[in-house]
Parts: structure tokens; sequence; C-alpha cells
RNA sequence: GCGCCUGUAGCUCAACAGGAUAGAGCAGCGGAUUUCUAAUCCGCGGGCUGGAGGUUCGAGUCCUCCCAGGCGCGCCA
């Protein structure tokens, strides 16, 4: 609704007017600094300044009111006559009314989620990682983009030989090297193989095409869906990792120090040159990872977007410095860098060290609080921030719990909406702007306001490039049906039978956007 | 040693381009159910935005320094 308003009034008065929320106590729906602005270049008092504007968009009849405020903000209060025709455009169809207001070129995305080595297990971090990716995939393909989804697997080098040894040692009933792994899950795997007495010359490949589906499982309890898992082995069987370096040579951005090949990553904003063929004559995962992302490019993607956890924060500017010097974009790699994520019981720290193997498995996670659970308890707070996951809480069916409060409101409006068929049949209410004038009270005018909002909620989230924000939009649309709920009677009115289906609409698009199944009772 | 991030109510977090009197939830206290699901709703308290300067009409937000915590970096993935 804020973008719609922004062009309404830029076709008035043909000035760009952004708009922005007031404080709490100022009684408006939106507010602007432009005569801050203007005066700034014009040298002019504000108060007049405003004023002349503030006549002007008096006259617009969608704004019941606008008026000036003490420093020099211009206020705007929305006529109910213009939200309820906004709202009777949305709820003719909501799909269609989102993507039309959602103004943003239509660029080809890829999502990199997850890509976690395929060394083990994927832990609660992944799955952070991964319903960001996946929410943000959701808001893509709700808008009509084209948008994939993918795993990228490093199944070669240093760290795969060592999986191998240590399957191998498991598998002759001994321990894993030194700096191998030591999970039990080897353990199972080993026996596996045991059973099926199969020839094995390449142990490496072996152990990542038995984890892959172990993670493959996970991933689908999970309810991830990925359109490829990309191999690195990929990129050396079909000469990509070559043709890099041959690129890289002609543009004399590779030279020699100590019998390795370094990348001048420098030239390119990084803070160091960087290693990509080791003094042993090994390629380096940085190679393949330029490789990667030059192929993505080459695919025809325009938008690339990985999520890492904050840990890699380190790798970004090499990464960035490799796409820019194959192909001289510059700002075409988003990546959402989220901060760890800590799991608790009963507020007590649970220990999480990769290296000791006693991470804390998404499996484990989901199978103590169930998939919807975990989806919406990893996006309550923004990626940036870490996060606490308190097992004990999660599955608390009480008001602690926001997972809950979230599907008791389309759960409650799907019993009313059951209850009314029960009693009075089949209905089909026809929204006509004349009947609502006269039925709609100020508690559903608000409830309006925020179901307009929905394109903008949407836009901010491929802004910020962050799900959360469409979890604390539910939060709040269930908190005022609810107290809606609290003081009105719905079941008898037709009308509100009828608004209250819009809300449960909007609720379950959202929560399918983010991977839940909206609950039809509790 | 160098670099990045964070510091906001008792706790967990917000604050959308630098905007107005910094907001929610939880916890605490008090109230609401003969009713469409009380897994709900309503009300009440609670703050030197880590500290010190600076930039300007205006700073939680930008700049400098300091304090505290987290993370990364030296042919490791």
């Amino acid at each position: 609704m804020k973008k719609i308003l922004e062009k309404r009034i830029k076709e008035n008065i043909d000035i760009e007017v952004p708009l922005s929320s007031p404080p709490q106590w100022v009684d408006a729906d939106f507010s602007t600094n432009v005569a801050f602005r203007i005066v700034k270049e014009e040298k002019r008092n504000v108060q007049e300044v405003a004023d002349e504007l503030i006549r002007e968009l008096k006259k617009m009849y969608e704004f019941k009111d606008v008026y000036f405020l003490k420093p020099g903000f211009i206020n705007f209060k929305i006529s109910d006559d213009f939200i309820i025709e906004e709202f009777l455009k949305f709820s003719k169809d909501i799909d269609e009314y989102v993507r039309r207001n959602v103004k943003r070129e239509k660029k080809r995305v890829l999502i990199e989620c997850v890509s976690a080595n395929p060394t083990g297990p994927l832990h609660i971090g992944h799955g952070r990682g991964g319903v960001i990716g996946d929410g943000l995939r959701g808001v893509y393909k709700f808008l009509g983009f084209d948008v994939s989804f993918e795993y990228y697997v490093n199944d070669r080098g240093k760290q795969i030989e060592l999986l191998g040894e240590s399957l191998k040692a498991r598998y002759n009933g001994g321990n894993p090297p030194e700096n191998g792994y030591k999970g039990d899950y080897l353990i199972k795997i080993a026996e596996k193989l045991k059973k099926e007495k199969r020839e094995i010359d390449n142990w490496g490949e072996v152990a990542v095409n038995e984890i892959l589906s172990i993670i493959k499982e996970e991933l689908s309890i999970f309810g991830m869906k990925f359109d490829r898992f990309f191999h690195e082995t990929e990129l050396y069987k079909n000469g990509t990792v070559d043709e890099i370096l041959n690129i890289l040579n002609e543009k004399g951005l590779i030279y020699e120090k100590d019998n390795a090949k370094w990348f001048k990553a420098k030239e390119f904003g990084d803070t160091e040159d960087r290693v990509i063929i080791k003094s042993d004559g090994t390629p380096t995962y940085f190679l393949s990872d330029i490789a990667y992302h030059y192929d993505k490019l080459r695919r025809g993607y325009d938008v690339l977007i990985n999520t890492w956890g904050a840990d890699h924060h380190g790798y970004v500017k090499r990464l960035e410095a490799g796409i820019q010097a194959l192909t001289g974009k510059k700002d075409i790699l988003k990546v959402v860098l989220y901060q760890l994520v800590r799991v608790k019981r009963k507020g007590e720290l649970v220990s999480m060290s990769t290296r000791e193997g006693e991470f804390i498995e998404l499996r484990k996670v989901i199978d103590e609080v169930g998939k919807d659970v975990a989806r919406i308890y990893l996006l309550l707070k923004r990626y940036s921030t870490p996060l606490d996951f308190d097992l004990e809480e999660a599955k608390k069916k009480s008001m602690d719990n926001p997972v809950y409060y979230i599907q008791y409101a389309h759960a409650r409006i799907s019993s009313i909406l059951r209850k009314r068929k029960e009693r009075f049949g089949d209905f089909n209410y026809e929204f006509s702007k004349e009947k609502l004038k006269d039925v709609v009270i100020e508690k559903e005018i608000e409830i309006m306001k925020k179901l307009l909002f929905l394109p903008d909620l949407l836009s901010f989230v491929l802004d910020e490039l962050d799900p959360y924000f469409i979890v604390d939009y539910l939060l709040s649309l269930s908190s005022l049906f609810h107290n809606y709920y609290n003081y009105e009677r719905i079941l008898e009115n037709e009308w509100r039978i009828a608004f209250i289906e819009k809300i449960k609409d909007v609720i379950g698009k959202l929560l399918l956007i983010l991977g839940i199944k909206p609950l039809e009772e509790m």
C-alpha cells in the first residue's frame, strides 16, 4: 500500500514523497519528511513548504486527513473509502494483487543453500541457512520469478580423502586417523557396507555417496527440495576449472610464489592475494568455488544468493574478487551471513562442536519438536542475530510459543468456517463497495491495512533477504485477528465470515512460502 | 598483530534512507470464559540505547577513540 500511495502522490503533485511509519503516539498511517529535504536545498521555511504540499495533498480522495506536525513532518490518514476500494481488488485475487504491486525487475535467481560438506550429518546451523534460503525461494516463486535452488557438494579434496580413510578404518574394525572423522555415523555406514559385501576401491567416493544420501533424507524430512545437487568434481570433469585458470592467466591475474600459484585478489578489493594452486600442485577449494560461480553466471542467472554461516565471512571478499575478475561484474553475489545457532534445553546450553563429534544434529531437533516448529523457530530472529533454540520451549504448547500463536489463528478461522458451513450451509458472499461501506467496522479497517501491506512486506523481505519479516508479520496479523475475535461475534455475520476467510488465505499463503503446513485444527 | 560483526527494558529481540515522546513478546502484577477453540483477549509498571567526544535543524543509527563479547585471517576447508 505504501508503494501504491507513493505512486498516486507522484501522479497528483509530481514530487517524490517517500512515506514512512510515524511513531505510535501520532494518529496517522504514514508520514513523510519531504519538507525537510526541500528546505535543505531551497533555504525556505519548513512550515511554509509543508503547508503548500498539504494544500495539494488534501485534495486527494485517498486521504481523509493530511496535517503538519511539530518539527516539520507531514502526516497522512488514509480514507476508509480508499482502503475498502483496495481491499476489494486485493480480495478478488490476492496472488495477482501482490504480484502487480511488487515492482521489481524479473531477474533469474539462483539460491545456493546449505552446501554442507558430505562428511557428516547436517546440524542445526545448516537448518538455519536452509530455512532462510528456502523462505527466500518461496517469496521469489510466489512473485513469479524464475528461481533455482542448489546445493553445492564438495566431493573431492583433502577432507574427502580423510573421510575415506576414516571409513576404511571403521570398516576394518580400527579407529579413524588423528584428524579423521570420528562420528558414529561412519560405523553404521561401515556395517552397512559389510553386509552388502561390495568391492571398494575408492573409499572417499563411497563415503561421500553414503553420507549424501543421509543428508538428502534429512533435507526431505525438513521439507527442502533442491533443484540440483552440484558436484565439485563436475567442474573438473567438464573443464571449467581449466577454463578459469586460462582466463585468469590471460588477464595476467596469476603469479607464482613459493612454488604456489596465486590469484591477485588484492586488485579486486580483497585484503590479500589468494592461493589457487598449492605448492604440492593440488588446487584449493577457492579455485573450484570461483569456477562454480562462474558456471552459475554462464547458465544465465543474474542474481546469486548464498546463505553461509557467519564463520565464513572472511570468504566473501575473496569470492567477490574472483567473480569480478572473471566477469567484470560487481555486486552480483549476495551472501546472507547468518549467525550461529545455539541449542538449549531448559535454558541450559547443549554443547555443539563439530570437532568432537557431538554437534546437534538437525535430525534430532526435528525428531523432537517437529519439522514445522523447527522451521519457524529458526526464523524467529533476524539472521544477523545469534539464535538460541530452546528445545523445551519450542515444544511447549503455550503462550511462550509463537509457533502455535500463528497456527492457532489459522486453525481458529478454519474452525469457524467449518461451523458456519455446518449450521448455515454453503455461502457465497459477493464483496461490493456499497455493501462494505455499511458493514465494515474500525477493527476491520485496521486488519485490512495490514493485509494490504502484503506487497510491501514481500518487497522488504527481498530487500533485506530475510524471511524473518514474514514471521514478524504473521505474528502481528495473528494478534489483530485474535483481538478481533475476542470482541466481535463472527459466526452469524456473512460479511465477517467472508472477511476472515481472507485473513486465513494470507496466513496460509505465507506459511506455505516458509515451507510450513497451516493447521486446520489444533 | 590485522580485519569483520555485536552491545537497546530483568530476559529474548524490533526500530524500515539520520527523523518526532526508542517499541513488541516473555517473565511480574491485575482483570475477561452460560459465547464462533482461553494454545486467546484487555490493562499496569519497567530505559543515561556499553562509555567519551564529534558531524547537524535532528544521532540507537554516521565519524574518531576507549571498554566488553563473538567470529575470521598467515598455500585450512
